[in-house]
RNA sequence: GGGCCGUUAGCUCAGUGGUAGAGCACCUGACUUUUAAUCAGGGUGUCGUGGGUUCGACCCCCACACGGCUCACCA
């Protein structure tokens, strides 16, 4: 039985074994070309520009990605990583070689040398003077007018997605300028770019569920980290007074439009700086990545424009859940009585084994977050929520703790960090304690080398972590998280 | 995990309880300035998988797989 696609494959392997018997080598070890193809157009435009009649050839290479034929001339559009150039071939020019362009095809690489020109309709051109492939390829590639629309392709073959979409191209490209912003950014703060351990005795520093690997050698379990914080922090105890680190974190949960189960996390702590300082450095980094990626301080997404100019609203959280749920959360500090509160105020699916943190927590992704659309901080958080975050001095049930949301999405999540080491302590214990009674495996864990580490002391510090991934999704109006990953997850086939 | 939707040629998509369709791509031929080239001819399919109903299933039913959206979960 023959499908359709190895009838495909079976003509090209036919041209495979034609361009072999010629005693050309279809996959030849190195080419030397002379211009990337956005620099051969540059050099041509350049010269034009001078008045300079006979431009020098070029020899360029690229992958074909149309093909038409005239019979004793054809053009083809070949591309390589910066940008696309038609070729003019001609069988007065070119003799004898001109027939086994019969045995390209479209995907395929060539090299080409030849003179620059415009031909009538003004398109810059090579007129191929040679030309040597440089790989066959042996299966079709998707249709050159749609592109592949199938989503689950798109993510399983990323490289198809990626030679037929523009579009996409241009998400991982601003993706890539993004975080190379975000370095400049911070290294021109004075900030220490650092790498901390992704494989942790414990997966301490947020609440997430970790993944479980083992070390044979040492014969132990192993957690990937959920979160960056602890590791930095030892750094600043350590006499590093400013680091950051960009780096993968893993967390055993859901997969969503908003969550990858590996994601892109940047944390930075600052000594002597507090939540205040944080926010105003959160402030002028996102914006002037913006300003770098998008030339603008608004981006367009989900249909609205969002300014990112600075400043941006601050909000306390007990206003905030106030103005949007009417509830004050303050006034309800038992889980029992909090539960009663929302489900007075509508909420379904409030779950009996939630503690209160929790609980409030629901409160605030239910009413708060997706009213949240233009950049704005919430700060001041119960210190159920956050066992990591120093306590206001003027009101020691809260925290100096801040999260940014932008297009209702949480992009960052800041706090003053606690640094005394008896009470960090006490919180570990109190998480414990919960994880205990309420059976949940994201509640944050004891980690007592990095306790050991705080009491030889840490100095007052302001630390942050933002969602790269959600930052790029902002910048490029995506609205899932897939769409901003290159590989995200998927069920293995 | 629940609900809804989807899965047909390499790609993008139509389609009917009774022989499986189009465009692009591909193959053959024509063509020396094309731009999704054009013109003439060609058809290369496990209709996601497995059951069931039926004289007959791509279509109807059930289960499963994968994906999307959404709720739950998750900062």
């Amino acid at each position: 039985m023959t499908t359709r696609k190895e009838y495909i494959q079976e003509q090209r392997l036919a041209k495979l074994d034609r361009i072999r018997s010629r005693k050309v080598d279809p996959y030849p070890s190195r080419y030397q070309r002379t211009h990337q193809i956005s620099e051969a157009i540059a050099l041509f435009e350049q010269q034009e520009k001078a008045g300079i009649a006979e431009a020098p050839p070029v020899t360029v290479a690229g992958r074909i990605i149309a093909s038409r034929d005239m019979g004793k001339a054809s053009f083809m559009d070949i591309r390589d990583g910066s940008g696309k150039i038609q070729l003019f071939f001609s069988k007065d020019k070119l003799g004898e070689e001109y027939q086994f362009l019969a045995d390209l095809d479209l995907g395929d690489f060539i090299g080409v040398t030849g003179k620059l020109w415009r031909t009538r309709t003004k398109e810059i051109t090579v007129q191929a003077s040679g030309w040597v492939l440089l790989s066959k390829s042996l299966l079709p590639l998707p249709d050159k007018w749609h592109g592949l629309t199938d989503v689950e392709k798109r993510y399983r073959q990323r490289y198809l997605d990626l030679l037929t979409s523009e579009e996409v191209r241009n998400i991982f490209r601003t993706r890539s300028r993004a975080i190379s912003s975000l370095r400049r950014f911070l290294d021109g703060r004075g900030f220490l770019e650092v790498e901390t351990p992704v494989l942790q005795a414990v997966a301490a520093g947020a609440m997430a569920k970790p993944f479980v690997t083992h070390h044979e050698a040492l014969d132990r379990d192993l957690y990937l980290r959920i979160a960056l914080e602890l590791y930095l922090k030892r750094l600043i105890i350590g006499g590093m007074d400013k680091v950051y680190e960009i780096g993968r974190v893993f967390r055993n949960e859901g997969i969503s439009t908003k969550h990858n189960p590996e994601f892109t996390m940047l944390e930075t702590y600052e000594a002597y700086a507090d939540y205040n300082a944080v926010m105003k450095m959160v402030e002028e980094m996102v914006s002037t990545v913006a300003q770098d990626v998008l030339g603008a301080m608004k981006a367009g997404f989900a249909g609205t424009t969002i300014d990112l100019t600075p400043p941006w609203p601050r909000m306390t959280l007990r206003e905030a859940t106030l103005k949007y749920s009417g509830i004050d959360f303050e006034e309800h500090p038992e889980a029992t009585d909090l539960r009663q509160q929302m489900l007075a105020h509508g909420m379904a699916g409030v779950d009996e084994k939630m503690s209160w943190g929790r609980l409030l927590d629901q409160v605030v992704s239910t009413f708060v977050e997706p009213k949240l659309i233009q950049p704005t901080f919430l700060m001041d958080y119960p210190v159920e929520m956050s066992p990591l975050a120093k306590r206001k001095p003027d009101n020691p049930k809260l925290v100096e703790r801040f999260e940014l949301f932008v297009g209702g999405i949480e992009m960052a999540n800041s706090f003053t960090e606690l640094n005394d080491p008896m009470e960090q302590r006490q919180r570990f214990l109190q998480q414990e304690k919960e994880r205990a009674a309420y059976g949940d495996e994201e509640t944050d864990r004891l980690d007592n080398d990095f306790l050991l580490a705080m009491e030889h002391g840490m100095p007052p510090t302001g630390g942050l972590g933002v969602g790269v991934d959600r930052l790029v999704m902002l910048l490029t109006d995506q609205q899932s998280i897939r769409e901003v990953i290159l590989f995200p997850q998927l069920r293995t086939v």
